[in-house]
DNA sequence: ATTATCTATAGATCTATAGATAATGC
DNA sequence: ATTATCTATAGATCTATAGATAATGC
């Protein structure tokens, strides 16, 4: 593996593991077999390793965000959305999807990025469940609360790894079929729509 | 306010804030009006802060745990623990339930009591739901992982406070009903049980 | 005498830079 | 000449302790 890429692999487990600010540089080099200073010819700090760490958790869920309007309903759309996110979370190296809900994280000027492209998620999550929320749910609840609602069901797979283990695909199923309940989609078109969905 | 209050007070605003390990006992103190030096007459160090913050964190929860033999029926008993969860997690100053998500925090000698605690209310919640949940989501899903599902919708809140602002009654009723759908509710169970429950 | 603060500081970090060194590729 | 490492270190922290000081209560 490149030099880059160990110490990338190096910080996420220690970032994830002790947390960011927790974690000195030294550790890092350490963890790689180099020298502290060394890891200055790679990056040109720690701010900047933690960004392009921030980075890989959301590329791949925008990539699938854009390609959603060949799925068909919003409840499958909806499905496919959280359950394609939900595996991407369940995936990443080291658990580092969890890096954003750390404070000494958020306070970074690198994270900002990262920020934007989650609020994007969220609309979309928003707006996808309102269209498939019933009634009483779409009236006892805004579309911005719903979306957060479901976003946080699915960021819970972080949260899951960070507990125990793995997570099954079953529970990536159930995670996604759980955004569908938590809007009030009765069974019958639920189970329909984990037909129609494209993972 | 006393001054012991007032260093709980400021450190839990900061280590929320900032995280754990990005506060310094120097930040603490500034907030306060006092020396840095002075913490230590208070306190035996920045872990026996960390200590106390945790402490707040389970003990109503605990407590409510206790006193919910009186609530008749699974449903209006797990509808009743999430909603007093939630409210609890809503209602704790600078939303220091957020805490225990923190590594830097986790990692330290002072949390594993309240590990321990949050273990119990685990293993409750997994009780709960497997007694109220539809034969579809218990042969889809284990109760441990049911547990799972539902303490970090509940635990959700303290990411709503982290983005947003206040969490509303209403809110609070959302995020307990949802667990309810989560284990496959139907409806009309699901509103008996806000009827039954002891808030 | 006790309580609560203060000043001063030891000792241990931690990040980042400067500049040397060795190996590789033209 | 470029690439990738190293040693050494500056400069800025940070936690915790030692001991002085002032105010309060007996």
């Amino acid at each position: 593996m490149a030099p880059r890429e160990q110490i990338l692999d190096a910080a996420a487990r220690l970032f994830t593991g002790s947390g960011f600010a927790a974690t000195s540089t030294r550790e890092i080099a350490d963890e790689v077999g180099i020298r502290q200073a060394s890891l200055y010819y790679h990056f040109a700090g720690k701010d900047e390793i933690l960004g392009e760490l921030l980075e890989k958790t959301v590329r791949p869920t925008l990539d699938s965000l854009d390609d959603l309007a060949q799925v068909a309903g919003p409840e499958a759309r909806l499905y496919t959305l959280a359950y394609r996110d939900a595996q991407v979370l369940a995936e990443l190296p080291h658990n580092i999807g969890a890096l954003p809900t750390h404070p000494d994280v958020t306070s970074t000027d690198v994270c900002d990025e990262y920020q934007a492209a989650r609020q994007q998620l969220r609309r979309a999550y928003g707006a996808l469940a309102a269209a498939c929320a019933s009634d009483a749910v779409n009236g006892s609840i805004s579309q911005r609360q719903l979306g957060e609602l479901i976003i946080q069901q699915v960021e819970g797979v972080v949260r899951t790894r960070a507990a125990d283990n793995d997570v099954t695909p079953m529970e990536l199923h159930a995670v996604a079929a759980t955004c569908l309940r938590i809007c009030g989609v009765p069974e019958d078109r639920a189970k329909e729509a984990t037909r129609t969905c494209v993972l």
